[in-house]
RNA sequence: GGCGAUGUGGACAAGUUGGCUAAGUCACCCGCCCUUCAAGCGGGUUAUCGCGGGUUCGAAUCCCGCCAUCGCUACCA
């Protein structure tokens, strides 16, 4: 049975890199039919925050995926504890009783490797166990096997064969001072727990990988794959931080900006993601036929936004292809959802709204563009913009537009071609070009001064509410 | 400093068992369409494939060296 997991930190809201590596995972899980498991490694206290959660669980809802478990590392600490000193146990762990110091940090980072403590790895047991029943406090080290071997390798399903010196891997910390486990040690301890089969995960962990396959081996657990993304950098090669960046790294800046989730979800494939096969716009159901590690990039893929652009030009070309290609009934909703958070009313007449957004979708980009450029067709209450009112200030246009509204309140109907053969009628009489009247009607009747065609604007706003526009002008 | 990775046009990204003039997408420019603006359709500009050597009839693809960038090097994840 394949079981992936995403495991986020709740220390800050949901990263579009994060978002991405829960996609690739969840998209790698629908593709082989496997298991999608929600973790939340939420080990460190100290920084952890409810906020966060909240902020990562709404991202998470706005891509709209799901999973099928979730678990909270905070709850299992038992587990991870147990694990933690069944290494000690078996000699493969060890009592370190030095005090944190930022000394043996700066002395590490100029005098090479820095693999541990002086002096700890060696102490004997009965003294490790008297000072620690004394209250001395500690962290636990895993006791990497210099002597025993020379090497740690693996095999990363994206990067390939992996190796590394056991002289260049430190003794790191599988139990803080404090009693609770490292990241390394709870995620170990969890993976087995859960029986992940693959791990899916940024590549930043690459080089954490050797340690955890000593974990893993010291539990007695047989290796889960690996599989490392290239991260997401920004324009400049640094890698994208909130502080540096603000709300570019969020999701949910997205989500504001007016996105539709499977636009975002099919942005985010597509960086350190391809099919292979030249295509860009997909359906979900795409997405996860096509979906294989054989297909991810090993080099970093670059956010492209800029202060004057926050949004990379071909996030918005995608959110804007969705847009006027998906199915109309699935487009709905959302509009719905925008339209109400404006406070603007939506149509009565299911049949009405459809049509309506059938005809402005085309040149709309975003979906708080029908709140705002397409406002008029849901309110009474819109701004007439300056370059339209130019429109509407040639000379005889308003007069005419009255004129016009006159003769389509006698008209026998009113659609498309009805209002066409009057308008043009119209202008034909009084010797000036339609498309003085149909620009200040267009004008006139939605605010803007470019938008679709005058006539589908006229069958869309509905005879009342247009002639009573014409006449106001 | 040590270790692990990466380097194809402004961005994304094919191509990496060596072989026609290095795909495609976004962005940008032009044209068509046209009542406007988009969309759509057609066309165009942008790459000495990080740099320098080498192997070869022939290298983005193989070998060596160098440089740059990123990651790890925490009682952070």
């Amino acid at each position: 049975m394949l079981r992936v997991r995403f495991a986020p930190s709740p220390t800050g809201y949901l990263h579009i890199g994060s978002a991405r590596t829960f996609i690739f995972n969840w998209l790698y899980a629908c593709h082989h039919k496997g298991t999608m498991i929600l973790r939340i490694d939420d080990t460190d206290v100290e920084r952890n925050t409810v906020e966060a959660l909240e902020s990562i669980f709404e991202g998470l809802r706005w891509l709209d995926l799901g999973w099928d478990e979730e678990y909270h590392q905070s709850q299992r600490l038992e587990l991870h504890r147990k694990a933690a000193w069944a290494c000690f146990e078996k000699a493969l762990a060890y009592r370190d009783f030095t005090p944190a110091s930022a000394d043996l940090e700066e002395k590490s980072r100029q005098g090479g490797p820095w693999l541990f403590n002086p002096g700890m790895r060696e102490i004997r047991r009965e003294e490790s166990d008297r000072r620690a029943v004394a209250g001395e406090p500690f962290v636990l080290r895993f006791r990497v096997p210099r002597d025993s071997r020379g090497e740690v390798r693996f095999p990363d399903a994206v990067y390939g064969e992996q190796s590394k010196a056991t002289a260049d891997i430190e003794d790191f910390a599988l139990l803080r001072s404090n009693g609770l486990p490292t990241y390394h040690m709870a995620s170990c301890a969890d993976d087995l727990d859960l029986e992940i089969s693959h791990i899916i995960r940024g590549q930043d962990h690459l080089s954490n990988t050797f340690k955890h396959v000593l974990i893993f081996e010291a539990l007695g657990a047989t290796l889960p794959q690996f599989a490392h993304l290239p991260l997401l950098i920004a324009p400049d090669g640094s890698k994208l931080s909130k502080r540096r960046h603000g709300p570019v790294v969020s999701v949910l800046t997205y989500r504001d900006a007016g996105f539709l989730p499977h636009a975002y979800v099919n942005f985010l494939c597509l960086l350190g993601w391809s099919p292979k096969d030249n295509r860009e716009q997909m359906t979900r159901q795409e997405l996860i036929e096509a979906f294989s590690f054989e297909g991810i990039n090993r080099s970093n893929a670059v956010v492209n936004f800029s202060e004057q652009d926050p949004l990379d030009p071909k996030a918005a070309w995608l959110n804007a292809q969705h847009l006027r290609t998906m199915p109309v009934d699935e487009l709905l909703p959302h509009v719905r959802t925008v339209l109400e958070a404006a406070g603007l009313g939506v149509p009565a007449d299911p049949a009405a709204f459809r049509h309506t957004v059938e005809v402005i979708r085309s040149r709309f980009a975003t979906l708080k563009d029908f709140a705002t450029r397409g406002r008029a067709y849901f309110s009474d209450d819109f701004e007439i913009l300056p370059e339209s009112i130019e429109k509407l200030n040639q000379p005889g246009a308003r007069e005419l537009l009255g004129e016009l509204a006159g003769r389509l309140e006698l008209s026998a109907d009113f659609t498309e071609q009805s209002v066409e053969q009057q308008l043009r009628a119209l202008a034909a009489e009084r010797g000036v070009k339609a498309g003085l009247l149909i620009n200040a009607s267009r004008a006139v009747l939605t605010g803007q001064p470019v938008g679709p065609s005058a006539f589908a604007v006229f069958a869309a706003i509905g005879r009342e509410r247009a002639i009573h526009r014409l006449r106001k002008a």
